[in-house]
RNA sequence: GGCCGAGUGGCAGAGUGGCUAUGCACCGGAUUGCAAAUCCGUGUACAUCGGUUCGAUUCCGGUCUCGGCCUCCA
């Protein structure tokens, strides 16, 4: 039985879809005027786990996550490269997939882009000005707040808390302090679209209502998001989603992970101390492979709505736990089962991916004593692996796949070698054998003598 | 000022009203020509002050510290 915890109540109760046959979800995803830093990357990595949950859960779920291709920032950056909007967008997203993909993640089953769904973002907004809930102003049009009761439903905010305590000067075309933009008008240079209120774009929060409605009805399960998006996205989706349609109370659901800190310090770009996903992973296919599943464990091993202090070192221990677990795993090659552990309970329990990486542990821990029912304690490993999106790829590629630089020195003859350190220890000639395993060992490659006197060897780098 | 969250052993990080995970690091041992890997063993920690209780790290309250949000900024 899934548990989840629904900021809506604060609270951690059983999850009940609309309709058990199909599960409905839709996160928040980036705005694609850069590079993804870490910080991006944890609500993808941690809904990529609750798909995989509610896929193995329910018999279909359909999971929506946007991008953002239309927002100031991107109209910003954009201007200052002296580039063409879409150029940037369209090379920030294929940066963003392929950075993904190395984070272990599944591709969602829409990603729908705002600028595709201008149009239904003016729909909606003509609805919200039908009903009253929204006028226009000076070519803006606003969604009006005090028209909805219990608006801060979701932030546990007042109205007049926050109008007190705002910081920024009010428009002056704001009938109300707490009003927010639905449409604003484009400058003749500035991209825009015709609407009934002139050439203009959408206000920010508008396109996740808009699509959201569009692919999972008025009415659907789950949103997801960070948490920083509670106030005000969320609250203002909530908001122009349930006046647009009055009869629906829009997402049933709303999950919200936790901060990243990194290096035990606020990120910030000033201080320039956070890492972009495309950094941390590196140049090759091998760092590639290593890096996107260390950084993938490294944020599991923190429940996802606790602060997370991104660190380097962190990210090596995860590695290492990844050495661990493909070593107990080996090549044997066997279908994937239904996990028998306890590991699809830990994540039913809201999600609690350390309780499952600790099950790891001890499935990994049996697999190493050989006790009995070792390859059930693998299939296990595999199942719970999959369930978290790890131990993707094979030991081997693992521990022997090819780096940039070994490709470049044509090192082929590492096994030719250890045939020949072999026949050195046969002769007892340990001064020759060791100098192979120092020879290999500074191009990276570690030699395992095993007790049946069969070599292996992995890279370390 | 308002609202929200966090404070666990050297580090990371779960969890629980009493039996106190897990991993890394450290130390000791086994194994090994050396090494690597693996195995065995060793660690009663839960910010602080009160309260409730037979008993609290776990519940309640105060305090301190840290972090976040407070309208176009993920």
């Amino acid at each position: 039985m899934l548990h989840l915890y629904n900021t809506l109540n604060r609270k951690k109760v059983e999850f009940v879809p609309l309709d058990e046959e199909h599960v409905r979800v839709y996160v928040c995803g980036p705005t694609v005027y850069d590079h993804i830093h870490v910080g991006n990357a944890r609500p993808i990595i941690v809904f990529d786990v609750l798909y995989r949950l509610l896929q193995h859960l329910y018999p279909r779920v359909t999971y929506v996550r946007n991008i953002t291709d239309i927002d100031d920032k991107i109209i910003v950056r954009a201007a200052e490269r002296g580039e063409e909007i879409g150029a940037l967008t369209e090379r920030t997203i294929r940066q963003f997939h392929h950075d993904i993909e190395a984070l272990g993640t599944l591709k969602p089953d829409i990603e729908p882009r705002a600028t595709d769904h201008i149009h239904d973002m003016i729909k909606m907004i003509n609805l919200l000005l039908i009903q009253g809930f929204a006028y226009s102003a000076e070519q803006h049009v606003l969604f009006h707040v005090p028209a909805l009761q219990d608006y801060g439903r979701l932030s546990r905010r007042d109205r007049d808390d926050m109008v007190a305590g705002a910081r920024v000067e009010v428009a002056p075309y704001k009938k109300d302090p707490a009003d927010f933009v639905l449409w604003k008008p484009s400058m003749d240079d500035q991209v825009g679209w015709n609407s009934p209120w002139g050439r203009g774009r959408p206000g920010w929060h508008i396109e996740c209502s808009a699509m959201s409605t569009k692919y999972l009805g008025p009415d659907f399960d789950i949103h997801g998001g960070g948490e920083d998006l509670i106030f005000p996205h969320h609250e203002n989706e909530i908001a122009q989603s349930q006046c647009a349609h009055p009869d629906s109370s829009f997402a049933q659901w709303w999950l919200h992970n936790g901060y990243l800190r990194s290096e035990g310090k606020k990120m910030s770009k000033s201080l320039g101390n956070f890492y972009t996903v495309k950094e941390l992973l590196g140049a090759g296919e091998r760092e590639k492979m290593w890096r996107g599943e260390s950084i993938r464990l490294m944020m599991l091993s923190t429940h996802y709505r606790q602060p997370l202090d991104f660190t380097k070192s962190g990210v090596d221990n995860a590695k290492k736990k990844l050495d661990r677990w493909y070593r107990a795993l080996g090549d044997v090659d066997f279908e994937d089962g239904l996990s028998t552990t306890g590991i699809v309970e830990a994540l039913c329990d809201d999600l609690n991916t350390p309780r499952a990486v600790a099950i790891m542990d001890a499935l990994c821990g049996s697999v190493s004593v050989g006790r009995d029912g070792v390859l059930d304690a693998k299939r296990d490993l595999r199942a719970g692996a999959s369930l978290l999106g790890l131990l993707q790829y094979s030991s081997e590629s693992w521990f022997q796949g090819g780096s940039v630089s070994e490709s470049r020195e044509g090192g082929g003859d590492i096994e030719s070698l250890i045939a020949q350190r072999l026949v050195a220890r046969g002769d007892r000639d340990f001064d020759t054998a060791d100098s192979i395993r120092q020879s290999l060992l500074d191009r990276g490659v570690v030699l395992e003598d095993k007790p049946d006197g069969t070599t292996v060897w992995r890279r370390i780098s």
